[in-house]
DNA sequence: CATTGAGATGGGAGCGCTCCCATGACACGA
DNA sequence: TCGTGTCATGGGAGCGCTCCCATCTCAATG
């Protein structure tokens, strides 16, 4: 039977390419597929034969078989507004596609913070669709990693997860790079020194206050959200309660853009009355006036580790619950 | 490691819920896909069974015999740093993807602009991937399009197309926006209108620069690429050339903040000695110093807009060509 | 009561691939 | 000479779905 009348998207299948080379299509399958079980000759004629035709794998077909779908979600658990507002995610989302197209896996972006997205998200997030997710920026107790294992979905996030949970992680050794922070300022003769924390329902938030606390013990703290209002709001507190402040670890550059913006507003020197630390060191610490000191994460190799972790989990070299943590570094710029 | 292939994803099929419902698979099927020939009874007994199997259809096997991957490119002609600097593919994004999503249609998004990524992003938009593409941010006269419609992918894209091509597109009034902007300028006195202007291979930053012509005709230009660096090169340029100006036109917000930042270093102040407009009525507009006068996008409306083209387009209700053209609005703050 | 047609229904065929088993070819040692 | 083991190979089976056609049901008509 040879089936070539019905092909409506014209495209060469495995059989024509079997029958072009003059071998079977288990043959073809095994050389497309790379196994060491075919003859130096078979595998001559038969990628003649795919070059000739011009033969690409249907990818449907081959998910249908495998139960693998190749294509791997990346999950940012903010609203979409944040995502983009905050250069991080950008480059996470960079490192890891990188990788990702290298390895000719497919990769799915999922935004979600709504309940209704939220929702969405979870029954997409099946073995049916996806072979693995990559979790950003989970917020608290999140049961879902657990709940993506338990499916078969393979799963590494960024950050210590919170409570007694498992899991894999990658993440910046945030501690440190706060404690460092910090540590510069009061080495630079600094004597009130307040932090303005990011959310502290999330890994990062949490460690970055408690590197400022290694230091400084109980200062004067005011609390954010990594956004830049929300870094203006809490220097304008510090600045009610706290005026002989003199120095200010935000642990987001975003907040210290906006405490940047609070503390011009009150006459405040940068770095002359006040000196200020961000942390990231986005491109936001570039463009500000003047730019701004900053703990910088190494985003790219956190994406690389991450996509790395999660395939060999899916390639089953089971590792257990791996866990990489990443230095941070000082970048000394004006601001500080 | 348990090599348990087959089944191992545990979900029901379509054979099962059949069973189930007490029907034949061609029952389910029409069921599932909405078919009006199925009798309400029948349709109860299926509606059941799928609640209670909480059945999913099997992407990967639809795919494979509907010759449809439900699944649409959205493809930017950036760097992936640009990407993510410029707010006005945040948004697009968010638009385009709310609609998707609610259609169940999965959203690829690919960001390309190097030659390498380029080629990659060839190979990909076929047929075998994706039914359509979104394209953002053509430069000049790009084949794209005309390439992906030959293999029959649906494309919509953002933006006129430069010269003679045709293709279906959705687009900003942009010159009759820059005319408001400049018009704006002319109207509050402002003697000496210069223009930042977009990248000049591309059709919004043409636009803009004719909107801008069309009032003050041979005016002071300076070229960008939307880009805020860019935008405080120019300004730089044009205060060197032309100190007497009072009033500038940025293409976009980014350039406008740029140019901000220049302005002040140079202590003309704003709006007193310039006024000051950009373009996309951002993020960026309202968090400057002052806050910017913005010419405001129809953003979502136009990631909206063109969904629906493209999906008419899937649908085959061929319309041809179609163009959809959206007003702007100015926005007026503080900074003009 | 027979006939007709419209609509509902079941299930075979087949999408393109991988898995796996039976087969064949060949070399080597007894 | 005949096993015996090794390895390349072909092709059947089947993944879960949609398409389509043959069949069935039943009410309305002559």
């Amino acid at each position: 039977m040879t089936a070539e009348r019905n092909r409506a998207s014209g495209r060469p299948t495995l059989e024509e390419v079997a029958l072009r080379a003059g071998v079977g299509r288990g043959t073809v399958s095994r050389v497309v597929n790379g196994s060491q079980q075919v003859s130096a000759r078979a595998k001559q004629a038969v990628e003649d034969a795919i070059a000739e035709l011009g033969y690409v794998p249907n990818r449907a077909a081959r998910t249908l078989v495998t139960q693998r779908t190749d294509s791997v979600a990346l999950v940012v658990f903010e609203s979409g507004e944040r995502f983009f507002a905050e250069p991080f995610f950008g480059r996470i989302v960079q490192a890891v596609s990188s990788v990702l197209v290298a390895r000719n896996l497919q990769m799915v972006l999922m935004i979600a913070q709504a309940p209704e997205e939220r929702r969405r998200l979870e029954g997409y997030l099946t073995r049916q669709h996806v072979d693995g997710a990559l979790l950003l920026s989970l917020h608290g107790d999140d049961p879902l990693p657990h709940l993506l294992e338990e499916r078969g979905v393979a799963t590494v996030r960024v950050g210590r997860p919170m409570y007694a949970e498992r899991g894999t992680f990658v993440d910046a050794d945030n501690r440190a790079g706060a404690r460092d922070a910090v540590g510069y300022l009061r080495s630079q003769g600094r004597r009130c020194i307040a932090a303005i924390t990011g959310p502290l329902d999330m890994a990062a938030g949490i460690a970055r206050l408690d590197g400022y606390r290694d230091v400084v013990g109980d200062g004067p703290v005011a609390f954010g959200d990594f956004s830049q209002d929300s870094g203006a709001a809490a220097m304008y507190r510090l600045l009610e309660q706290y005026p002989e402040v003199d120095g200010v670890f935000a642990a987001s550059d975003a907040m210290a853009a906006g405490a940047l913006r609070v503390l011009r507003q009150y006459g405040r020197r940068v770095p002359e009355d006040v000196a200020l630390i961000g942390f990231d060191d986005s491109a936001i610490a570039l463009h500000t006036e003047p730019p701004l000191t900053s703990v910088d994460q190494p985003i790219a190799e956190m994406g690389r580790e991450m996509v790395r972790l999660l395939l060999a989990k899916l390639d089953g070299d089971d590792e257990g619950d791996a866990e990489v943590v990443l230095p941070t570094r000082l970048v000394i710029r004006e601001s500080a």
